[in-house]
DNA sequence: CTTTATGCAAAGGTTTTGCATTCCT
DNA sequence: AGGAATGCAAAACCTTTGCATAAAG
């Protein structure tokens, strides 16, 4: 797989370092990860990662782009890659569970908050909360 | 003012303490408050409650439906009377700028969600980030 | 060799908990 | 009186920060 955000670390100064690889691994495979989880997922393959180096580098690798975060529960934030996240989450208040689904069922919001207020909705960073089919 | 909720408390076992009443009225007042906010506040006008009562409080509060809360930024959550949740927060990403909005915005959303994976959302707590008209 | 990144440990902020005391009912 | 609620202090989490050391370029 082509490593092209390799290029994007350099092009601004950053570094290429195994850490930055492994948390981004880590994230990869994960699919939702709170920085511990994160942590301890790195701990098992390698030497592991300092969980203040995990704070920075899922830091960084928002900033480029690369993951992006939403909070699902009342802890930590989770942390999942940016070309997966193109999904807005459903939180059921009674199971826990989390359903993703396609921003298409948000366009009718994003459109009129667009419109009347002139307001750039983050899909990405959206979840609802709410009681799931399962639960009612 | 009628305290109907004071018979509610009564009902199910719990008590009718002044650090409730002073909790609940500083939410009134305050309108999207943290628990530290409603703290501070409680402080200002008595002799204070102690931050581990305003946590036990809010919870029984919002236990009670008389309260609810919402994840307006990365720090702590803030607390508003049930009464007056019914509107949706859009929170700015630039500015930080909280805006209110009618709960009819969001009604596609909530008709979808319903229609198509039995899901009932939860309208009061959401809260969507993005841009705001002002730092487009 | 220069500069950035890491690890560690300490600190900061938020929330929870145990227990003795207070105070509704 | 009896049980629930409070205050206090300590602990538990989650996240950030300063600084010496390690490592990428």
């Amino acid at each position: 797989m082509a490593e092209t955000w390799h290029e994007e670390l350099r092009s601004r100064g950053y570094r290429i370092t195994p850490q930055r690889q492994l948390v981004l691994e880590a994230i990869t495979q994960l699919g939702h990860a709170t920085p511990e989880d994160i942590c301890s997922r790195v701990q098992e393959t390698a030497r592991g990662v300092n969980i203040s180096t995990v704070y920075r580098t899922v830091e960084l690798l928002e900033e480029l782009g690369l993951v992006s975060h939403t909070h699902l529960g009342h802890g930590a934030p989770t942390y999942h890659l940016a070309s997966e996240a193109d999904h807005v989450h459903l939180v059921c208040r009674s199971c826990s569970k989390v359903t993703e689904v396609a921003p298409e069922l948000v366009n009718g919001l994003v459109d009129v908050l667009d419109d009347r207020l002139g307001f750039a909705t983050d899909v990405r960073h959206l979840t609802v909360f709410g009681r799931c089919g399962d639960c009612r």
